[in-house]
DNA sequence: GGAAGATATGAATATATGTTCATATCTTCA
DNA sequence: TGAAGATATGAACATATATTCATATCTTCC
């Protein structure tokens, strides 16, 4: 890990303005935040987590969700708005889907952090 | 990817409940979406960029990220809280470093997704 | 010890966002 | 066509949270 010092030479200023410009200040940044967003709530990320394991309806997301009818299409339309769903109607019914299998990656990621805190404590 | 289908016949009962039971609707799901919230605000996910190229003081980080101080220093007592970084006092400045090398993984899948669904439009 | 640098903290505010309730829309079926 | 099922929507509300300002704390150096 690359060490940067504390003090402000003229040295630095060279590796700080590197650093700056990876870090992308641009709206670059705002999307991939707005990523991990739609994963920050527990009630959409249990939707997500539902749909990992099988495109299903409004009706079974609810069941398995908990929450009422209304909460849990609120969020899918979020989750929709955001690419990370997607919907097809299918009679009555609306089934959803994994919009990105990239989701899949994030959340596993998310996962095995927190497997692996435990164990640290 | 397993279908699960919209009807409410008993058959599905079984499957609905393994996908619920998966879905752990216990205090993990706020755990993981936890540590999603701390890379969901740009402010913060501006910081964990930074920290990821090199461990540095808030001053560096200030002239980096954008901001006040003050700003960067709440958003650092966040993500310290979470145990998304940590931090080292060295004389009259204060080090910051990332604590769990997960955190790169899934910045790492964050910006991969931005770049995948930037190329399918 | 006092001054200046570096960081942290608390309160106040504004804003974003999740949730609920009531209701509208769309579909199928009799 | 009308009723019932399934989903979506809008408004209202409560809550969470990011930001700012002022100031406190801690450190080093003279």
């Amino acid at each position: 890990m690359e060490k940067i010092y504390c003090d402000r030479e003229q040295e630095h200023e060279a590796t700080i303005q590197r650093v700056k410009e990876d870090v992308m200040l641009s709206k670059d940044v705002e999307k991939i935040s707005k990523i991990f967003h739609m994963l920050a709530d527990a009630g959409r990320l249990k939707i997500v987590l539902a749909l990992l394991k099988g495109d299903m309806c409004v009706y079974h997301l609810t069941e398995i969700c908990g929450g009422t009818q209304s909460g849990v299409s609120h969020q899918l339309r979020v989750l929709k708005d955001n690419k990370i769903v997607k919907s097809k109607r299918l009679g009555k019914n609306v089934e959803y889907s994994i919009a990105d299998e990239h989701i899949r990656e994030i959340v596993e990621m998310g996962k095995a952090h927190l497997l692996c805190s435990a164990n640290q404590e």
